[in-house]
Formats: C-alpha cells, structure tokens, sequence
DNA sequence: TCCAGTTGGTAATACGATTTACCAAATCTT
DNA sequence: AAGATTTGGTAAATCGTATTACCAACTGGA
C-alpha cells in the first residue's frame, strides 16, 4: 500500500506538502502546478491514508460507540438508522453495541473506550448499563449522549417529547368519548417514563377525569400481555388503554384477542412509537409516532459539533397521531 | 493517559517488558516478581491500550465491517445479533453499514477499507453493493465472507438450506391436502433464490403437481401486496402460496383481507423466516425459521480464524417449520 | 579457573501521518 | 544596492505500541 512517503518521492516534494496538501492546510503556500504534480501522485498511486496512523496522531478516530438496548427491537432501530445517517454526512462511522448482549460485550465497549478508540458515545439503554463502560467513558471524557436515558455522566441529553406524546394519546381517546383510561407503562421510574404520566394525566384532569389503572411492564410483547392480565383484575371497567411502547400494545392486543374481548369494539387501544407492520396486526393499531429517527441523528450532530457537548435537548418535531383501527367510540 | 512508558518507568523496566507481559509473549523470560510489579503498575495507573497505536503497529484494528441490506428490516436484525455475538467471544466489535443508506455511506465504508481500519467484512446484500466497496476489498485483499450474496470477489459464502426450506415450506402445504400452490419469490436471479425455487419445484414434482403460480417481489410488505394482486390475476385458483419472504407474506397477507379473502379459510399461507410477531397479525403466520442468527455468527468466527478464508459453507442447523394459523386444509 | 548455557531483561527501530518551526531563493521597496 | 517581504517549500519531532536482535550477569560443569 501507499504511504505519504511514496506520493512525496513520486511527487518529488517532501511529505509534510502531500500531508498538508491532502488536509487543505491553509497556511501551505505552494506552487499551483507542484500541487497538481501531488494530485495526480495521488490518484497514480491509488493512494489512502492509513486510518492508524491519522488516529494515533490527530487523537480523533471518526468512529463513535452507539449503546442500543435491543438491536431487534424495530423501534430502536429507527434511531439507529437516523444515527447512520448522521453518521454519513459528518464523516463518522458507527460501533454498535448491545446492551441485551450481557456483560462481556459492555467489557468490549469500554475497551475501546478506554483505548480512545472512540470519539463519542450514544447511549440509549433505559436499564442495564455496564458500571465499566460509564467508568471509562468518565475517566476517558468521552464526550457522550444520553437518548431518554437517566445516568450519573456529564453527557448531553436529548430526550422526545414524551409530555406531548402521552397527551394526544390520551385526547383522542377522550375525544372519542373513552371516560374510563388505564394506561401500560415501562421503565418505571425514569424520568421519560415521568414526563408521559403527567401527559396523561394532565390530559385526564383537563376534562376531570380519573386514572382508571395503571400497570408498569416491560416493552415487549410478553410484557404487554402479562399487564394486561394484571390490569383486567385492576381496573375491570377501563374501556380503552394507552401503551407507552408499541410491543406491550401488541401484547395487549393479543391477550384481548384470547380472552375473547375484541378490539375496537370492546376496548381501544392506542400505543406510543410507530412501527411498519403496524397496519397488519389482527386489529390495525392506532398509535403517537415519536421523532426517532430525528432523535438518532441529532445525537450524531451534537457529537460532531467542536464545541463541549453538555446540556439538554428535546427533539423538536411533534409526535404524530396515525390513526388506524384499534381506537372507537366509546360504546354507551 | 497512561502509556506503555508510564508503567515502564513506575515498574522500574523497560516499556518492551510491560508490552511483552500484556501480550504473554511465551519468549519472554521474566523474574515472577518483576512480572507482579509491571502487572500492580498497570492497574495503579489504571492503563490501557492504546488502540490507534496497537492498530498502526500491528495492521490490525479488531473492526469487522458489516454491510446490511436494512437494518430496520427484523430478519436482518437478527443477523446482526449473531454477529455481535460471535464478535464479542472473538475480541471483536462491528462497524455497521446499510446498503439502503445510499452512495455517500458506501464511500465511507470504502474509506475505512482503503484506510486499513477494517480487519474483515461481512456482506449481506441481495441487491446493491457499491463498486467502490467491492474495489477496495478487492485491492486491499481484506478478508471477506459473503451471506447469500452472489458478488465477484474472492470471499468465503456463507449461505442457508434454502432448498431445504422451500421444501419444507411446500411439504407443509402438499400435506394440508393443497394442489394448486403459488409462490411469490424475492430477488429474481441471485443463487439462493434458485435454490428455493428449486426446493420449491422438486417437492411439487415428487408428488406429480404443476407450479401454480410465479412472481417475484421486493422483500417488502407493499412488494407482497403488489406481488399478490398479480398472483390472483395470474392463477387465480391457487389454494396456497408460499413466500420466499415474510415480509412479503405479510404484504400478501393484508392483499388478501383487503381483497375479502380469509386466510386460512380460502388461502393457505407461508413463508420463509420467521419474525417475533409473527403471531400477532391479523392471522397468525405459519413460517419457516431460518438460522439467522447462526449465519452472523458463523460469518464472524469465519473472519476471526487466522487462515485464508475461502470456501463455502451451508449453515447446517435446520430450517424449522413453525406452525400457527395461516394454514388450513384445502377445502374439497 | 574457564567456558558454555541460562536467566532476565534492554535498546532501537518501525508503523504512517501531522505539525511546528524554520529557511533558501526570489521579488519588491526605496 | 541593501534590506524587507513573500514564495514555496523542508526537516524533524511526535503519537504509543510491538518486535527483533542483542547482551550482562549469573550458574553449573569439568
């Protein structure tokens, strides 16, 4: 392969020009035709600088570590994609781990921080996240973004607009003349988690309303099913429910669906987060789909940007009703 | 951050010891106490690696490119899953890419192999492969393994028991009493695809039936509700159809309830792969699983061994029939 | 006592790019 | 013509690790 050296002997200039030539150093001051002479070493030469040898020297890799909580989870990986992009157009290139890969994978990750081998850190894992890769991403000051995440680091956090999100849900199940609410929940105790009760009961007391029950479960499917057990015992009279993530409404709308309770009809269900399969479940679902997408570029941007990245973001873009066919009048 | 110096000196050696210990250089003879003192310093000064410069040294990075053909698509995701996983037993950590992406990301995909910075690279990419990566790869000799990809390159391919599982498939369907069975393919002209329309064909013909029936389609949910108003033009009487794709088994899926045709009741349906939610549409789809998450895995232990990594493999864990609700005896 | 072999290391260089400080030759100014 | 600038570059020192070649001191054997 090429080096600098071999583009400065077949060029005849010294290296320090090809190096400053090839990163437009503005200080140069060189000969228009010698400059051409490099370019076209360049090109002769198929060369391309050694990704090593500029991270060993600049200290900067072009590569950033994104900490997803579940890679098969499709509403994760809208982030993701909204990250690659980013990624794409600030010149970055994307590391992904998995925090539902366990222990040994976190080891990895805070290896390659530890080592510098990352110039940024997304972290989106509303549970588990390794001590040691908070550890060294602090110790390494690796400037870091924090997605709907709670954590002890100096990191910039975005977060979506849950408040938001929570209410439209809630309204339109108002709207559609739903007086007795419950709602599924997830990750109890975050403040993500926080911000969507107070949407919906924000939106509940807006027109007097109660909460009708609330149970906190996992987002998945499983998770959904096994709440909307607990929440039939808990509040027999709700006729209509709001998920806080797409797979428990799932969930839900499956254990409706085997104890024999049809949806619309008998009970409306609305969930937050979209995904694309959506409109072909056994009832379409209804849901309030959230910036994602947005939400996973942005992280790159602010990681790309010179300047310190601490401070608080919500993304901009309002969450969006897409009506589909598990929300109807309430019947009575 | 401490370097190889720092502990050098605070252990009262040479850097070529510490260096020699971390790595267990077996030539390396060393007094056991000298060893504890190298080894007390390192976790006193809480060193590391540097990973740029272990990289430039050793023309290696630990990165394995993986290039997707979406990542938002559940069946690839588990892929990745797979990969991940091996990577993570392997030292490893994965550099994620999506053909879907566009141009500019192949760009820096190609970059990062002309720069060196990737150890091995994983393609899985029915359709599009940009030049430039293919070139790079090919220049730079980086070892490569190719899922169900038919690409010129000089790379090991990995691939499933396609035929197997169209066989399969179509066993199922011939054993539900159907005679007149479709398939909506994906992919038209890559070699798995023979392979399934040949598992297809020969389980049809040990039993004496036509072929109902033939269109490809994108793996997509809109290219199967597309592929399926063909199909009931072009064969109309078909009982069941089978589905390279279960994307495009669901697309089909929603064709047919929107066309007031009941599944299982008037057409059978299955597919190829498997998705968590499979079980939760509209009719609960009866599908084939793939081992996905073995042919990630297996692609990674491929480029981890030392040797040269040509060849062939089929990943030989079976394909497995997963029963649910989409088929139905033939009626008559 | 002298030589061979072992023990326990070290010195020095290379990997490939970046960047600072410096400078010879050419041109301009007065 | 002498000094001041400008033009067009270069030399050399990093960045942090890996590795090869070498060697001093000690031990053992005869």
């Amino acid at each position: 392969m090429a080096t600098l050296a071999d583009i400065a002997k077949a060029a005849g200039v010294s290296s320090a020009v090809v190096s400053r030539v090839i990163n437009k150093d503005p200080t140069l001051r060189v000969g228009k035709e010698t400059r051409e002479r490099v370019l076209e070493a360049i090109t002769a030469l198929d060369y391309s600088p050694n990704i090593a040898a500029k991270s060993l020297r600049s200290a900067r890799s072009g590569l950033i570590g994104i900490l997803l909580n579940d890679i098969t989870n499709p509403v994760y990986t809208e982030i993701l994609r909204g990250a690659q992009a980013a990624a794409v157009r600030n010149g970055k290139a994307l590391l992904v781990f998995d925090s539902a890969m366990g222990e040994e994978s976190a080891q990895r990750m805070a290896t390659l921080i530890a080592g510098g081998a990352l110039d940024g850190l997304i972290i989106q894992a509303s549970g588990e996240v390794s001590d040691s890769v908070i550890a060294r991403a602090a110790a390494r000051k690796v400037p870091t973004v924090l997605l709907q995440a709670d954590l002890e680091l100096d990191a910039h956090m975005i977060s979506l607009p849950d408040e938001d999100a929570a209410r439209i849900a809630t309204r339109h199940l108002i709207e559609n003349g739903h007086r007795r609410i419950a709602c599924i929940a997830t990750a109890q105790g975050m403040r993500f988690t926080e911000r969507r009760l107070h949407g919906w009961r924000s939106a509940l007391a807006a027109v007097g309303l109660d909460e009708a029950g609330l149970i906190f479960a996992p987002s998945e499917i499983d998770g959904g099913e096994a709440a909307l057990a607990q929440l039939t015992a808990q509040a027999p009279d709700a006729t209509a429910i709001m998920c806080f993530n797409v797979l428990s409404a799932i969930g839900a709308l499956r254990g409706l669906n085997r104890a024999g309770r049809r949806v619309p009809e008998d009970v409306s269900l609305i969930a937050i987060h979209d995904v694309p399969f959506a409109d072909v479940l056994s009832t379409p679902l209804t849901t309030v789909a959230m910036p994602l997408h947005e939400m996973g570029s942005y992280a790159l941007d602010v990681l790309s940007r010179e300047q310190a990245v601490a401070g608080e973001t919500v993304v901009d873009k309002a969450p969006k009703l897409v009506r589909r066919g598990s929300v109807a009048p309430a019947s009575g």
